[in-house]
Parts: C-alpha cells; sequence; structure tokens
DNA sequence: AATTGCCTCGTGGTTTTCCATGAGGTGTAC
DNA sequence: GTACACCTCATGGAAAACCACGAGGCAATT
C-alpha cells in the first residue's frame, strides 16, 4: 500500500463549498490536494500545464459548462478521471456527462460517505454513478427510440441562457456573465423563439417552467 | 473570554456541504455544532424542542421553503440569531430574507474567512450582509416608494394583466384586450414590480408560476 | 473535401419595455 | 367628508428587446 499521492483539483463555483470539501478531504488518504479553483478556465489551464491526476469538479460553473471542461479535459488528457458533482441532474445534463466520459457522477446531496466510496472506486480505475444518476441512465435507454424525436430542443448554450433568462437576467447582464457578445444572446434568443413557438421572452420561461428546465 | 459555547444548528439539504460546513466550523471557537440536517421541517422541530443558541441554514430547502423556516423560527424564537447561505440571490429573496428578520445573509461563493466574520459579528449581538446582498438592498432602497411595506397581494386588475402577460401578450395587445391604454398597462407593470419585487416581466411570470396565478 | 450543427459577432433598424412624475375619477370605510 | 385604495391616463425619455441579415470559426460527420 505505497501509493503515489494522487494530486487533486477540485473545483467548484462557492468558495464556501471548495472550503468544506478540502476540509473533509484533506484527512482523506492517497489524495494530496492542489490549491482549489472557481473558474473552469483555471481548471483547464492548471489540468494542461502541470500535474493532476484527479479532477473533482461542479458542473455549474460561472465561465465555461462543466460539459465543456469535461470534454476538452478529456480531449487533452484522456488519463485523469473525473469525479462530477452537481446540484442537480437532468436527463440532458446525465446523458451529456456520460458522453463526455466522465468517471464519476453523483449530487451534493450525497454524504461525505458517498463521495469517499466514489472517489475510491474512481482512483482505483472504476467509475462511480450514484443511485439518481443510474436510475436517470434506465429511463434514458427506456425512451432512446423517441428521444430524437425531440430534435428541436434547446442546446446547451441555449439552456445555459435560458437559465439566466428566468432568473431576470437582461442580456446585458448575460453577456457578461458568460463573456460573450449582447449579439450572441440575442442570436440565441431568436433561435430558442423558433425552436420553442414563443413570440418574447415570456414565452420562453414558459417553456422552461413545463420542461422542468428551470428550478426556482 | 469564558463564553458559554453556542449551540450551532447547519441546515442544507445537501449533505456535502453540511459535512464542509462542519468541517470549517468545528474548529470554530465558540461553536458547539449539533448534528446537522437537511430538511426545514427536521430544524424547527429541533429548534422548536431544543436548546439551539444559533442558526445557519440554507436557503433552498426540500421541504418547506427558506422563508419560512426564518419566519416561523423568528416567530416562536425570535432571540436565536439566523445566517443564511445562498446559492444566488435575487430582490425577491433579499427582500423575504431581510423581511423574515435573518441577522446574516451572504453566498456560498464566499469563502470561509468571509464565513468566519459574519458568524464573529452575528453571535456578537450584530448582523452580517455580504456585499452582494447589500447592493441589492440599496437597488431595493432606491426603488422603493411605498410598494415593498405595505401590502404584498395584487390587485383583481393587476391579476388580470398579470394572466395576459404570462400568455406573452403585449401591453398593447393587453391595451386592446381591456380597451383600456397601455400607459394603464404600463402603471400596473410597474406597481406589481414594486410589489413582487422583479426587475421585469420576467419575474411577473415567476412570481404568478410560484403563486399558482397562472394555469398553463 | 464538403457538410452540418453550434457558437460566435456585427450592423442597423423598429418596437417595446421600463422609469419618473403627475394627476383625475371612483368607491369604500372610518 | 375625507382618507385611502384602486383604476385610469399622459408625457417624455432611456434602455432594452426584438428582428433581419450576413458571416466567420470550430468540431464532428460523411
Amino acid at each position: 500500500m505505497c501509493k503515489r499521492m494522487l494530486k487533486t483539483l477540485l473545483v467548484d463555483d462557492h468558495m464556501l463549498f471548495l472550503d468544506g470539501l478540502g476540509s473533509i478531504l484533506e484527512s482523506h488518504e492517497g489524495l494530496e490536494l492542489l490549491p482549489p479553483v472557481t473558474r473552469g478556465k483555471e481548471a483547464l489551464d492548471i489540468i494542461l500545464n502541470s500535474d493532476v491526476d484527479f479532477l473533482i469538479t461542479d458542473l455549474n460553473l460561472p465561465d465555461i459548462s462543466g460539459v465543456d471542461l469535461i470534454l476538452k479535459i478529456k480531449k487533452a488528457k484522456p488519463e485523469i478521471p473525473i469525479l462530477v458533482l452537481s446540484m442537480d441532474c437532468d436527463r440532458k445534463e446525465v446523458k451529456q456527462i456520460l458522453n463526455a466520459g466522465a468517471e464519476g457522477f453523483m449530487l451534493k446531496i450525497a454524504g461525505k460517505q458517498e463521495l469517499c466510496k466514489a472517489i475510491q472506486k474512481i482512483v482505483n480505475g472504476g467509475t462511480y454513478y450514484s443511485s439518481e444518476i443510474t436510475a436517470i441512465m434506465m429511463e434514458l435507454i427506456k425512451n432512446s427510440s423517441e428521444s430524437n424525436v425531440s430534435s428541436n430542443y434547446l442546446t446547451t448554450r441555449e439552456m445555459e441562457i435560458l437559465d439566466l433568462i428566468c432568473k431576470e437576467y437582461s442580456n446585458k447582464e448575460i453577456s457578461e456573465k458568460l463573456f460573450i457578445s449582447v449579439s450572441t444572446i440575442e442570436t440565441h434568443r431568436s433561435s430558442m423563439f423558433g425552436k420553442t413557438g414563443s413570440k418574447n421572452v415570456v414565452g420562453l420561461v414558459r417553456y422552461a417552467v413545463e420542461n422542468a428546465l428551470v428550478t426556482w
């Protein structure tokens, strides 16, 4: 049992959660915690330019989407195992995360015991998906025939923007939060109008509510 | 400095966050951590039936709303200081929390230093609101003529208009349907903004959804 | 190599919303 | 009989949303 310490990077936009996670994991054997980060791009930078052995990340990051982060990492350094923690999860998220190739996916409602179990399995080359996730996986498999019917579904970016719209963000505020121009937001809005058959932002909010894309 | 240990209850629906918070705070002097809970009703039960000196709670709880929790506690045991932690915050939340009488309100993006500062101030009889919160407070004050003091209920006419707004009607369309001028609609909208603590029409829709004023 | 989907951005314009302010009319309640 | 809540309306201006169009970059697919 003289394993090398795994350099572990924690990513979450909530410092407090990060601090807490750090407190839990610093006593976890085999892990050497790197200074945690709150932004996806920061994380990406560190992973690409230094030695990281293990990544534990939140799904909701301020700058880039968690899925994007995973995709980019898996492309550059597929050997680094990734454990994703998320507040909630819906079918699309699960699908995206699994496709992106994350080794683990669990919710933050889990306790530290479950977290440790997940880490254990993953660092030993396995995978861990919590029961909530596996339940959704079942559903996805069951309904995989009609899943392509909804081909006019919103893209990741569109959902992201819709989420902010539902939080009363103006286009300008969204552009500042996502670091893209107002034009882009407008383009996304327009295409969402088309996809959802809405006339204005109210229609989008309605769509979001009906499809449970937003949790208030 | 031989203060009594303050029996502190942590409430959050995410076990992992709870565990983390526990790790951070167990070394905090003066606090004696009670077994944390994930449900609002559980918290309420404990607070009403045993000795709790300090409450740190999340705003998004699975069973009852965080605001409800605070209101109920403040009604029964107003002497217990409450620090609210939240993921995000919008005007409505801030307004509700402040009205409910919480001693502190901060975001989870804060670090543990800020958390400790907040706790320090609060247990010494003070209050703590993070910069994000105070910024929103400013906004609220700026835009409060009389609205947030007086009744929060919408009038019949306002509800009627809100209903049409939720059906994607523009002000012009509403004015034609109700045979009143666009100015009038705007006046109603404005006063609804005040009453509901919204910035724009999305906030109104949200209010309508939350209060089941609209059936889609 | 070409196509397709997604994300990005711009220009220039119209329409709508939002805001501040003031004010008249009605009915109810004290 | 007056205070108050409600509904009505206007002016005028600033900000934001909406629309139509074109277009380039990137990555995956074919």
